[in-house]
DNA sequence: GAATAAATAAACAAATTGTTCATTTATTTA
DNA sequence: TAAATAAATGAACAATTTGTTTATTTATTC
């Protein structure tokens, strides 16, 4: 078994131990334990409980990026694929148990205020994808001719707020029909006028 | 408040930490902070962490024991109370939570073997309520006229391995079937032939 | 079988946590 | 009101836990 595989095995074991005591009540021992290994071990691999608690939330937020990434491939229509990304982002929390315990427990993850962001890497990268399908979505004529930056912050922005609002702070079951609602609205503002070229207008899937 | 309110106060934040967190990872001050004074203060009310965690535990089992005895006392008829008896002790720890989790966290409490039992006075008092009851129907003819030591502690030794199965280390969904149908045999057993003295049979509630 | 890598267990320092105590703040009683 | 009692605090201390390093042993590779 190579490094690499060990260590994604580490951070794997170490998320579902940080996401079950989190931060402070979870030990290097109780991570080794897991691992079937001891800690003196463990630290042959890492350089400090710190250092490995931080790569073990950016394994996961690759892991979740990744996700979405695959989801769209299937997709050539760039206006499905914006959809794509926009649902399957934002479900993506709802079926990781331990990114998302992690996430409640440690809120400053994923921060409204980009200069407090930790992940800025990942972070950007998920940008820049949001950025090319705008773009390709204008190239295509399928989107206005937008002001591809800013709107791209804009979008990001609102992305964590909804993550935050639906997965780390969550009040009441309303943040759902709000995505929803929020995304056609998006859409609409986003698209060109389709609708008048005689074309069927885009449906964003309502789910239960 | 009286000295007994605050420690009843104290045993119910206490066992709620305790289910949080289980007994090594919680700490007094956790205890203290979720009480809203400090870990200086709350050793003014006990002896020490271990002390803390056996009494609030103690708390938890007579909460169960007393909540057991209320449903029953609204029956008169021996048998009806002595199935009540089984199957509300049985499903309490279904709902409550914190108990079970402690006791997840730390399955020494309830042990199948009573020499190893923290808790004699209380599972004592328990199988008391138990005798009385077998008594009581002996008297009444109702039931059979059983050995009453013996099948006390025959009846208290399924109990505990009822909750072990349903609650501390769970294993199937089977248990509640396994109950239902223990319970039948059981009474079964005890019950004077009423079914030939023309009464009906005494049937038991069966849940989906 | 030498050389390299991986794992261990013990050792140590730093941090946390259990426990005590002198002092302050609140409450009761005279 | 003032003395007396009780309740709470926060700092201090000791004991334990935990993070981190290192010398040594075990496994793998060449």
């Amino acid at each position: 078994m190579t490094k690499k595989d060990k260590l994604y095995q580490i951070y794997e074991v170490a998320l579902r131990v940080f996401a079950k005591y989190g931060y402070k009540k979870a030990t290097v021992e109780d991570i080794a334990k897991e691992m079937g290994m001891t800690k003196g071990n463990l630290y042959l691999y890492t350089k400090s409980k710190k250092d490995l608690y931080e790569k073990t939330v950016a394994h996961g937020l690759l892991r979740w990026q990744a996700r979405v990434r695959k989801e769209m491939e299937g997709q050539d229509d760039i206006v499905k694929r914006f959809v794509i990304m926009c649902t399957k982002a934002f479900e993506y929390l709802s079926k990781d148990s331990a990114l998302r315990a992690v996430l409640i427990n440690d809120p400053t993850i994923f921060p409204l205020s980009p200069h407090e962001d930790r992940f800025t890497e990942i972070n950007r990268a998920s940008m820049d994808m949001l950025k090319g399908i705008l773009q390709t979505g204008i190239e295509q004529g399928r989107f206005c001719k937008i002001d591809v930056d800013h709107i791209t912050q804009f979008l990001f922005s609102i992305y964590v707020m909804f993550i935050i609002k639906a997965y780390v702070k969550p009040e009441g079951r309303s943040t759902q029909a709000m995505f929803d609602e929020g995304l056609g609205l998006i859409l609409r503002g986003l698209l060109k006028n389709e609708r008048q070229a005689g074309q069927p207008a885009i449906l964003i899937k309502k789910r239960r």
